[in-house]
DNA sequence: ACAATATCCTGCGAGC
DNA sequence: TGCTCGCAGGATATTG
């Protein structure tokens, strides 16, 4: 389920509780997840950020990095001890101070894994091939323009791809090609240069105010596309659409989007 | 080399 | 009610 603005919420309604407490203890509920001893490195060593990349979460420990990715049902939460601990609940990191860090994960497609900070991209063969950031300074339309070349395969195929662009996904997707005016299933090289420059300032503008309102849709969902569905287009009143593009379903308005 | 698909999981709602 | 099917905010190995 999470994109980028979701794995960045996560990361900051965490963070503040884990900066600083030892991993004590460890509690693995799905022996599929991974195993205790993987937590051997990190055993009374101190926690010193918490960061992203694309969709991946980075918990910097003492020269580990415990890598975190949620895929489509994962979920951190940092509870005390004596809550009651919920239903889908794959592991539990005891901590300092009373506190624990709890990974959920109802479909269980979710990754947990330790491995030296020095050695990361070769553990974790997907960071070594991760796209640019699309929220970073580096990200110019240039460079975006420059990737866009060439690129035979559908825009939203693209726009999916983390090794094209970080973090973005399947609503996001739909919601940055609706503001764009483009259809999901365009071939990418054949987008126009003012194309190319909406769907840019979209990928930016859509990604930053989602994170802005803290990945909360109630107050940002009244001009998404998706999670409406059969619904009209929220602009122009058109029936959507709705395609498959990579396996899954892309939902466009066939008035808006050309 | 690139792009499309099959697969990993579980749970929910729709339709019979 | 109970069963099967399709589908889900993802990524990867495999196939074409």
């Amino acid at each position: 389920m999470p994109e980028l603005p979701d794995v960045e919420a996560v990361i900051k309604r965490t963070e503040g509780d884990l900066r600083g407490r030892t991993i004590d203890a460890v509690k693995v509920l799905d022996k599929k997840l991974t195993s205790p001893s993987a937590f051997n490195p990190l055993t009374d060593k101190k926690i010193s950020g918490v960061s992203r990349r694309g969709k991946f979460i980075l918990v910097s420990v003492d020269g580990h990095i415990l890598v975190i990715h949620l895929r489509m049902t994962g979920d951190l939460a940092t509870a005390s001890p004596d809550e009651k601990v919920e239903r889908h609940t794959r592991l539990i990191l005891g901590l300092s101070g009373n506190m624990e860090l709890r990974f959920m994960d109802q479909r269980r497609l979710g990754i947990v894994k330790v491995v030296p900070e020095d050695d990361l991209k070769k553990y974790v063969p997907a960071l070594d091939r991760m796209g640019p950031e699309p929220l970073s300074p580096d990200f110019t339309l240039r460079e975006f323009r420059r990737r866009l070349s060439g690129k035979k395969a559908m825009i939203k195929s693209a726009l999916l791809d983390q090794s094209f662009i970080a973090g973005i996904g399947n609503i996001y997707g739909d919601e940055i090609l609706f503001q764009s005016g483009i259809r999901p299933r365009r071939v990418a090289a054949d987008l126009t240069d003012a194309e190319s420059k909406r769907l840019y300032d979209k990928i930016k503008y859509v990604l930053r105010k989602a994170c802005e309102h803290d990945a909360d849709l109630s107050g940002f969902q009244r001009w998404f596309v998706r999670g409406r569905k059969e619904g009209r287009c929220p602009r122009c009143g058109t029936e959507l659409a709705r395609v498959r593009v990579q396996g899954r379903y892309s939902y466009y308005c066939p008035g808006c989007q050309r």
